[in-house]
RNA sequence: GCCGACGUAGCUCAAUCGGCAGAGCAUCGACCUUGUAAGUCGAGGGUUGCCGGUUCGAUUCCGGCCGUCGGCUCCA
């Protein structure tokens, strides 16, 4: 999740400043309630602002926090101060000019020294602008800040923004820096967009794979008894993702990869030997020790594939390799951090490692980034953001591999016409990657698919081929997931189609509904047939009326309901209802299952 | 891990001031035999997250732990 990325800014300047100004005008209202807090910062985002405030501590040393009360008064109290019209007046001020009117801010303080300093913005991100220092005021409030802003408070309709949630943040978002109170609000040109965002929070919420998985009885977790993180595939979701891994493994196959399998443990040398004891400890499991010898729970595939490789000797002519593994691993995540399936402590991968000659290299990134587009293609996901993260500080191989890395990884981005965004400096220490991330209900990004170059494990597993020159060398190595795990992407794709799936993934795809008793053996016939053509289908042979089994088969989201009452069991034919409520009418059942397995095939979604 | 909110039946939620813990759905049983989103009656189901404190008495008040949710940091 990229909170801070540039996809959250309005695009809309308008809005922008609308949205500026109303964190602003809050700011005004806390520093009334509270005469004693610190401003912090106030930004404008995605679909509203927020502005974090330190608000000191209360006499037992915790810190003080804003109560639902104080939301309710500092929103009141916002509407007056909009009601006001005050006008935002902007001056440019000195540096020392700067520090006189927030000397008692130390926040503000900190900025203005970055702004001096030159490179930063007020909000401390990095800028090329020449440091400008500029003060908006309204009312009885000044603020260090660069603009725009709204002419006036009396700009904000009192009746298009809301205050949403108190959260804490840490001051430039640092963990080691003090916790500051930051309070997020929505504002919008009028109440009819208001209600139509606060529809969609609630729409989200309808998508929310946690909610649907219970609905849907595709997966749950069970903190107390099994642990936080760890994931229960029951039946319907199990059989999702079947459905998912044999499409993808048979396309695997197809494009010239071979499966492996390695242990969920291994030693301790091997992760030695890897880099992870050092660098990755801490989310790593600690280890179990057996006859003297300590185990490691898997935080990656990688090592393992390492040593397949290693296991004998490599020639040029065998490569590329393509190792692939649906991988299970453990991490262990703050528990701060767990959300559903999209942030667990055990998942499974769809890894695969491949090991090229370096003149095979630009084609293989290729084939990889097309097959990525090609797998998330076939789930509907049409709409993703693109990342390139080039070379970090620190790192590990020469200047020219990285060059060479990057500008495969770029090159091929720019052949697959993908839009993407520079990451630069955002690497891992071992290699440059791009990385495909799709949006939630709630529009917060998640990373699936990523692309790594690798130059650590090679060298430190020593991998070599012998060349044409009968020398050894080494070769590349890329770290790819597709999927990127089967948890996340099953949360994501769940929340994708609001669990409407596609007709080939659904795991009940026709239910049939006699309408009294006496259709019932009709009923379980024409399930045969259906399911002798491949499909999955039930009878919903309970007491209930049909209304009822149309309800509970629409409420599970199965595509296809097919009613059989006197006319259908005489001739044969079922009345089909789709899952969107439209009836297509009654039809003999060999052509309800044509249409079915076309749809089945086509990966169509009704 | 940090800040906040929350934790009552399988699920969604009630329970006034501290006084016998309830409803709907789901489940089970019986009846009903139905034409495109909930038929009727009945039954079972709870150590109110856990531990401790205050009290004659705690779902309720206090403290600690665990967990969930929204953020922050971190990440597939």
């Amino acid at each position: 999740m990229a909170a801070k990325d540039k996809n959250q800014e309005p695009q809309d300047e308008q809005l922008h400043k609308l949205r500026h100004s109303t964190a602003h005008v809050m700011a005004e209202a806390v520093v009334e309630r509270f005469p004693e807090a610190k401003v912090a910062i106030g930004p404008p985002i995605k679909d509203g602002f927020y502005y974090d405030f330190d608000l000191g501590r209360e006499p037992d040393g915790s810190l003080k926090t804003f109560s639902p009360e104080d939301l309710e008064a500092i929103e009141k109290r916002m509407r007056q101060i909009a009601g006001g019209r005050h006008p935002f007046i902007r001056s440019e001020v000195s540096a020392e000019e700067a520090k006189r009117i927030f000397a008692d801010e130390p926040y503000k303080l900190d900025l203005i020294a970055g702004l001096e300093a030159g490179g930063v913005d007020e909000y401390g991100e990095p800028t090329d602008e020449p440091p400008v220092i500029s003060t908006y005021q309204h009312d009885h409030f000044v603020d260090l800040c660069r603009g725009p802003h709204l002419e006036s408070t009396g700009q904000i309709p009192p009746d298009a923004f809301k205050l949403l949630t108190v959260a804490g943040a840490y001051w430039r978002g640092d963990e080691h820096n003090p916790m500051l109170q930051r309070i997020y609000g929505t504002v919008w040109p009028n109440k009819q967009q208001l209600a139509a965002y606060l529809e969609k929070l609630e729409e989200a919420k309808r998508r929310d794979h946690r909610r649907l998985g219970k609905e849907l009885d595709l997966f749950s977790t069970n903190p107390d008894e099994v642990g936080g993180g760890l994931v229960l595939w029951h039946p319907r979701g199990g059989l999702m993702r079947h459905m998912i891994e044999e499409f993808s493994k048979a396309e695997h196959l197809k494009g010239g990869y071979d499966f492996v399998y390695s242990p969920h443990i291994g030693r301790g040398t091997l992760w030695e030997t890897s880099g992870h004891l050092d660098f990755y400890k801490d989310s790593m499991y600690s280890p179990v020790e057996i006859e003297g010898q300590e185990f490691y729970l898997k935080p990656m595939n990688c090592p393992f594939h390492m040593e397949i490789y290693k296991s004998r000797t490599r020639s040029y002519r065998d490569l590329p390799l393509r190792f692939a593994e649906w991988g299970t691993v453990y991490r262990f995540e703050r528990s701060g951090v767990l959300h559903g399936l999209t942030r667990v402590r055990g998942f499974t991968q769809d890894d695969a490692h491949l090991f090229c000659r370096p003149d095979q290299m630009p084609e293989e990134i290729d084939r990889v980034l097309g097959f990525c587009l090609f797998i998330l293609r076939s789930f509907g996901f049409n709409e993703f953001n693109a990342y390139l993260s080039t070379r970090p500080e620190h790192r590990v191989g020469e200047d020219e591999k990285w060059e060479a890395a990057e500008r495969a990884l770029e090159a091929a981005l720019e052949r697959a016409e993908i839009p993407y965004q520079v990451d630069a400096g955002g690497g891992a220490f071992y290699g440059p990657k791009i990385d495909l991330k799709v949006y939630d209900a709630l529009g917060r990004e998640w990373q699936l698919s990523t692309v790594q170059f690798d130059f650590n494990l090679p060298e430190k597993f020593d991998l070599t081929y012998v060349g044409e020159d009968g020398q050894e060398h080494r070769p590349y190595v890329i770290h790819r997931a597709l999927m990127g795990s089967m948890e996340r992407f099953f949360g994501v794709l769940i929340e994708h189609f609001g669990g409407a799936f596609p007709v080939w993934i659904s795991p009940m795809q026709v239910e049939v509904i006699p309408i009294a008793d006496r259709h019932n053996d009709a009923a379980y016939e024409v399930a045969a047939q259906l399911k002798a053509a491949g499909l999955r289908a039930e009878v919903d042979a309970s007491s209930d009326r049909m209304n009822a089994k149309i309800r509970n088969a629409q409420l599970q989201k199965i595509p296809y309901m097919l009613v059989i009452g006197d006319r259908e069991a005489e001739d044969g034919a079922v009345n089909v209802r789709l899952r969107t409520g439209e009836q297509r009418g009654t039809m003999p059942v060999a052509e309800f299952i044509a249409y079915a397995q076309d749809v089945v095939a086509n990966k169509a979604l009704i």
